[in-house]
This record gives structure tokens, C-alpha cells and sequence, in this order.
DNA sequence: AACTATTAATAATC
DNA sequence: TGATTATTAATAGTT
């Protein structure tokens, strides 16, 4: 359909090529839209020239993103969402046992553990609170700051994650609840 | 182009409907086949007819999903990978807390702690280590076990993760290694 | 970007 | 459905 017949292959001639992109495009269009139209059709058309020039077209009746959603149902080539969901679950799976790690170095959550388990645990802490012990003294020697303070409100302007209420000379149960119940929250 | 000309509108017969989808649906793709060759472009295409018949072509030097991606890139309408991104940062976030919050417990990463904060977690790791030491006795006396095992080989049956070298009367460095560098690979 | 001689697509028909 | 064909539509080469 033209002056003369062509052969279907690359057109060399790059102002020639791109001429021809840019009346065959609008042709496909307008075939796109009038298929849409006369068949009760839902078409979507992504197309970019050899010069990287982006075009497309939708049916009005739907868009892209549903477009192609269908595609990938229908195909089964879950293009997307497998790796997506798969980098979720992994992470979900990460996640889940950092909290149930946490939970265990709070005292919780200990059921499972064998009796090997429960002493290399118990040492990690004994460990561990040594070093956090001594970190401890060695900031309130080097700041002096007042060794017991009750109920101080420090009007929000810490991480509340580390803000505890700390009473002389007895297990202070708040702050360890505190502590716990942030993690149960932002990770439910 | 036809025995007569025709108005773009729906063709309320669904044969007469259904054959003009066929015919124009054949049509559409050679177009962009075409389009793909002579003009060295690339052409994604996915319908659907009005009896939810699908159909899609692709250009041979790509394909759907790196056309949708690509399509994404370039209108910003981040349809998928916004939501994809952010569920995926969100957990990442969570998860880089839960991993310094566990370094805190083994008492590493203390340097942006403050007074308070170094409290907190003294007294948490106080009380947790008051309960998983008292568990292990008791699971100690109710099972009969030796109290003082050195480097026991169970052959891989337990969960490494809980698995220590047991030293009595002195700290177990390496156990406590042991527990720290397995989260150190599992989270990189 | 318009023009038009030709080819290509397809609506109606079989 | 599938083939045929009279027509219209698309477009290659030209200006």
C-alpha cells in the first residue's frame, strides 16, 4: 500500500526508518482504537522506537497496570509477583525469627529450647550484661550523672524504644515490659 | 476497506462481532510485526475480546514484563513496584532495627546509647538472664543431664543457631561468637 | 507536512 | 469456520 511494495526488513535509512515508525504507529493506533471500539475489545499497546521514543495505548474502558495484571493471570508467568513475593516471604521469614530471637533474650518463648541451647543462651546474656554493666558505670562516672532517677520525662524527646523508668535497687518492670511491648507492636 | 464502508461503533451482532475481531485482531498483529522490523522498534501488545479471548504479541528482542517495566520507568506511574518497594523497605527498616536491637542485647553497638537507655537494657538483660537461668536448671535437674559437657557433637541434629560449646566455670567465647556471626550471615 | 499511486486490509458474501 | 472479492484504508515514495 503504497507507491511501490516493500520488503519487511530493516529500513537502513535512519530519517526513512523513522518516518515510516511514525506514520505505521498512528496507523496501529487508530487500528487499536477501532478495535476496541467495534469489537467491545480491551487493548494495550507499549511500543519505543529505535530511538527510544515512548508511545502507548489503552482502551479507555480499563488501564495499563489491569492490563497487564490480566496478562500475567492468564499466563501464568507471574512475571512480578513471584520474585515479589518471594523476596517478601523471605524477609517475613528473616523477620520472624529476629523477633523470636529477641523474644528469647528477653526470657520468653523458651519452650523449645534444649538443655545445649538454654546454656550457651544463658552465657551470651551473662556476657552481655557484663559489657552493658560496665558501659553503664563508665558513663555515669565520666558524665556524673545522678545514679538513681525516678520517673524522669524527658518530654519525648528520646527514642521512646530505650526509654525506661528506673527505680533503686529492684527489678524494674515497667521498663522491661516497655521494651517488649514496642516490638510486639510495630511487628504484628 | 471492504465491500462497503463501515462506522466505527460496536457491532451489536456478537458473530458479526466475534468474526471482525478475528479478522482486524490478525490484522493488528502483523502491523506491529511489521513495526518491529522495519523500523527496528519494540511492540507489546496484550487484548482481550469481549468474550475474554486473550491474545498478546511481543517483539522478539524483548518481552512483556521488561516492555511494562520500561513503560513504568518512563510515566513514573509506578503502578506495581511503588507498593512492591515499599512493603519490601518497610520490613528492611524492620529488620535493620531487630538486628541492632540484637547486637545491643549481646553487648555490641552500644555507642549510641545513653544513660537511660544503658539502664533499660541492663535491667532487661538482668531479668532475662535471671529467667533462662533459672529454666536450665530446672531443666538440668529434671532430666538428669550432666552438668558439665565439653564439646559435644550432637551430628547436626540441632538447629545451629542454639548450638554452643559448653566450658564450666568461665566465660564460653565461643559460644557466644557462635550465636553472634549467624546472624551476621543470615542478614547481610 | 501534504499528496497520490499503489498496495494491503477487510466487509460482505459465499 | 474458511475462502473470495469488491471496496475502502493505509502508506511508500514523492514534492
Amino acid at each position: 500500500m503504497g507507491r511501490g511494495k516493500i520488503e519487511i526488513k530493516k529500513i537502513e535509512n535512519p530519517t526513512n526508518r523513522q518516518v515510516t515508525y511514525s506514520k505505521r504507529r498512528t496507523g496501529i493506533m487508530k487500528k487499536a482504537r477501532e478495535l476496541t471500539v467495534l469489537c467491545d475489545a480491551e487493548v494495550s499497546i507499549i511500543m519505543f522506537s529505535s530511538t527510544g521514543k515512548f508511545s502507548d495505548y489503552c482502551s479507555p474502558s480499563t488501564d495499563t497496570k489491569t492490563m497487564f495484571d490480566r496478562y500475567q493471570r492468564v499466563t501464568g508467568i507471574n512475571l512480578w509477583s513471584a520474585q515479589y513475593e518471594n523476596n517478601l516471604n523471605h524477609l517475613k521469614e528473616i523477620n520472624h525469627k529476629l523477633r523470636r530471637e529477641i523474644r528469647q533474650r528477653m526470657g520468653e518463648d523458651l519452650d523449645g529450647m534444649d538443655i545445649k541451647e538454654l546454656r550457651g543462651l544463658e552465657q551470651n546474656l551473662d556476657e552481655a550484661l557484663k559489657v552493658v554493666r560496665h558501659r553503664k558505670e563508665m558513663k555515669e562516672e565520666h558524665g556524673g550523672v545522678c545514679r538513681y532517677v525516678e520517673d524522669i520525662d524527658d518530654g519525648g524527646q528520646t527514642d521512646p524504644m530505650y526509654t525506661y523508668r528506673v527505680r533503686p535497687n529492684q527489678p524494674n518492670l515497667q521498663a522491661i515490659r516497655s521494651y517488649a511491648s514496642h516490638h510486639d507492636l510495630r511487628l504484628a
